[in-house]
DNA sequence: TGAAGTTTAA
């Protein structure tokens, strides 16, 4: 145990209010005592808004102590200041990339001052951490490119695509397509896969038809795995109508497979236009296919959702008849919404009408029944399935454990759900922000600061960093228990991030500060939330020149 | 890495 630690954040630079230096993200966070902080490398800077009193933070046991810092990992690089990073390049191209940059021709100069050297993995992992900052990304990218002892990986490349079209830079994207088209084998259908998505993505289904068109201008085939693809994709990005154009303008060119048939099917199930999926159904006899369990499914799911059982039965009982039987795709789909409308009964005679039948169980099987168990309130019975999973031999996964929590965090079964966390961890299964949401929120309805603390600096630890809606969860709940103080300082870290706090959490916080007549406390909350505003109008018009 | 299913807060 260590006296009196405080908090500090890590804040160096900001743009237009935004903080940089956190990556995806994650606001890098160390820990040291009070009196203490001129050991601080010259890179911490307190921030007002993590400047909190808690004299009373107990360190988790799990940490080291280094040089007068607390490092949540075992290794800490103060020279860098970069937390759980153990490759040094890693941790030196990352406090580089933390800087401000307009241009990625500025990043590339930044790199150049520093000695060293790219490298696949080197390259692999900047991109993921950088994937939502293109000109950081692209930065990289390129300067990797001016070392003559590196090549890019077609995987790099893949990945640099995906990031340019995410964050929609398509006429980047294009220069860089062009550049992979000079190398023989780097582009693949992945990489064209990749295009179409993020085309489809931002509405520019035109341009993604066209990236199909001429498919073949990069060296691909124009078959029906590329069709397929296309058709999928433009499925999945809710615009089945520009799949069906595609579809009937090539069906006669390119002759389709059942899983085109498929794709279509499932595409205007989801969209709630069964005519339109019954009639590909049709041409799909009249093209010599028979409709198969996945055909079937998307039906049953679109009656599932309509709550519409006594057509699933007859359907079910249809498919045995035309020797397709259900899957467990199929059950698992009936099961999750039967439970979800309340009829648990039913769904449990599901799962016994499986075994009857010798379908197995499967880990997605499994956690829809957990969840629907803990739905209407049954976590025993939600145990024993947990228990069962691994002797019928499927693990629990990230999903298992996310719905286990949740679960035990609404029933204020608190301990068992921190237990859950650690049975988590202990049996190498990763969590996500998912893992950390109910059990944050739980903390704050308790008043549990500093077990609120601990959670949230395990999550700095593994790269897990809040988003808008999970930080609305903490300030509601602290609200709610009256932690007025926190809440703001949780306000105001949702601000310094470059995010725009909800109006609901904004009137909220408004309203108690009122109440209690914390006046100045509610101003400085106005005060955040005009800066919030203003800074995204500025970016808009910037983004607009 | 060719088609269907499971956890989501304000």
């Amino acid at each position: 145990m260590f006296p009196s630690p405080r908090i500090y954040e890590v804040i160096t630079r900001f743009r237009q209010g935004k903080v940089l230096n956190f990556c995806n993200g994650v606001m890098y966070k160390c820990f040291c005592n009070v009196g203490e902080s001129d050991k601080l490398p010259d890179w911490v800077k307190p921030s007002s808004a993590a400047d909190s009193q808690e004299d009373d933070f107990v360190i988790p046991s799990n940490m080291n102590w280094v040089g007068g810092l607390k490092a949540p990992d075992e290794k800490f690089d103060s020279k860098h200041g970069s937390f759980g990073i153990v490759d040094n390049d890693v941790a030196i191209v990352t406090r580089i990339l933390m800087g401000d940059f307009a241009m990625p021709e500025d990043v590339v100069q930044a790199l150049n001052g520093c000695d060293s050297c790219p490298s696949n993995s080197l390259v692999d992992k900047m991109l993921k951490r950088f994937s939502n900052d293109w000109v950081c990304a692209f930065g990289l990218f390129k300067w990797a490119q001016t070392n003559i002892r590196y090549k890019h990986s077609a995987d790099a490349y893949d990945s640099m695509v995906d990031i340019l079209g995410k964050l929609k830079q398509f006429d980047i994207m294009w220069g860089l397509v062009e550049e992979m088209v000079k190398v023989e084998g780097l582009i693949s259908m992945r990489t064209m896969s990749k295009i179409m998505r993020r085309l489809a993505g931002a509405g520019r289904w035109v341009d993604a038809v066209a990236v199909f068109r001429e498919v073949e201008r990069y060296g691909l085939t124009r078959d029906i795995l590329c069709m397929n693809l296309l058709l999928d994709t433009l499925c999945k990005e809710r615009c089945v109508e520009h799949a069906q154009d595609v579809f009937l303008e090539f069906k006669n060119v390119i002759p389709p497979d059942q899983h085109t048939f498929n794709i279509l099917i499932h595409g205007w199930c989801k969209a709630r236009r069964l005519d339109n999926a019954r009639s590909i159904m049709e041409d799909m006899g009249d093209h010599g296919f028979l409709p198969c369990v996945i055909s079937y499914t998307s039906f049953i799911e679109a009656y599932c959702r309509d709550k519409d059982f006594r057509k699933v039965d007859s359907l079910l009982n249809e498919m045995q008849e035309n020797g397709c039987p259900p899957n467990i795709v199929t059950y698992t789909i009936v099961m999750h919404s039967l439970g979800k409308a309340k009829e648990t009964n039913e769904a449990m005679e599901i799962y016994e009408k499986m075994k009857r039948n010798s379908c197995v169980p499967d880990t997605s099987f499994f956690n829809s029944l957990i969840y629907i168990l803990s739905k209407a309130g049954r976590l025993q019975d939600a145990h024993k399935i947990y228990e069962e999973m691994s002797r019928s031999g499927s693990s629990p996964n990230v999903t298992t454990y996310n719905t286990m929590i949740a679960a035990a965090c609404e029933h204020s079964q608190e301990n068992s759900a921190l237990k859950l966390l650690h049975e988590m961890e202990e049996s190498g299964c990763k969590a996500d922000l998912k893992t950390y949401a109910p059990l944050l929120k739980m903390c704050c309805r308790k008043k549990w600061i500093k077990v609120l603390s601990y959670l949230l600096n395990d999550m700095v630890r593994k790269d897990i960093s809040l988003d808008l809606g999970t930080y609305s969860i903490i300030i509601h709940g602290l609200c709610k228990s009256e932690q007025l103080e926190k809440a703001c300082q949780f306000f105001e870290e949702v601000v310094l991030k470059g995010l725009i706090p909800f109006n609901s959490t904004f009137n909220l916080l408004v309203d108690v500060l009122e109440r209690k007549k914390m006046e100045e406390a509610k101003r400085r909350v106005q005060d955040l939330m005009m800066q919030a505003e203003n800074s995204e109008k500025s970016c808009r018009s910037v983004s607009f020149v």
